[in-house]
DNA sequence: CTGGTAATACGAAAATAGTCGTATATTCGG
DNA sequence: CCGAATATACGACTATTTTCGTATTACCAG
């Protein structure tokens, strides 16, 4: 089993799906206490949820050592899209606009100049079409 | 039992909140029906899901006639500013930027020469802080 | 070798979400 | 008044997600 056409991943599963796309490799003790430093969950709980995804095909493992290593098989940039755009349907009745704009008036995540000025290149070649 | 300090509507509670905030006051018959358009499921499952978002607060309902008038009970900007937060910090590290380079690039929502303009307008205002 | 530590496997309980059937009550046309 | 249509209430079944206990196996210090 493969990486699945459509990736759903739940709430835990994305949690450490992030912490496999910041490390690129990982033991499921490195994810687990990570994971402790906003969680607070048992380690055959992070182990479970890894070996689920591992089932369902949303990370990949090494488990020629004894200790098994991790790593993301869905691409991150995919699947954020991939989520965000369900979101913009759910949330925003379709609206990529409205999401824009609610999250760059968030306060609790304010964007840099240099943000900004990402934002504003894209806007720019968006723009010319 | 009043609105609550966290909202966390499921799915297909997002999808009644939708109708009831476009709509603003309807029916169980009203909102399944526009439901249908898109799902399929039983007009007493949307029954239930109404009377559960009644019990949780999202929802308000006036029962003082025989046929039940809904209407949310949570304002829409702030419940997507909430859920927003979240999935930044769920799905995209904390970045705000990420997210809105995401969701601007999505070919499957484009966004209006309009909608683009409405954007820069609000970048232009961030920036001058 | 042996006991303690750390790893995986696995089953299953607990929590959450979604679905619908059935009972019951109300309304209304004829 | 009667029956069909339409409402709500409510319990229960299914599926999914999250959680963890326990068993078993491997490793290592002494």
């Amino acid at each position: 089993m493969s990486a699945p056409k459509l990736i759903k991943p739940t709430e835990s599963e994305l949690e450490i799906l992030q912490i496999l796309w910041t490390k690129g490799l990982a033991t499921v003790r490195e994810v687990h206490e990570e994971l402790g430093a906003t969680k607070n969950v048992g380690y055959t709980t992070t182990l479970k949820l890894m070996q689920i995804m591992n089932e369902k095909g949303i990370v990949k493992r090494d488990d020629s050592m004894r200790t098994h290593v991790y790593q993301a098989a869905v691409n991150k940039e995919k699947t954020q899209k991939h989520l965000l755009s369900k979101i913009i349907d759910n949330l925003f009745g379709g609206s990529p606009t409205q999401l824009v704009i609610q999250a760059l008036g968030d306060d609790s995540h304010k964007a840099s100049p240099e943000e900004l000025e990402k934002i504003q290149a894209l806007l720019n070649s968006l723009k010319k079409q």
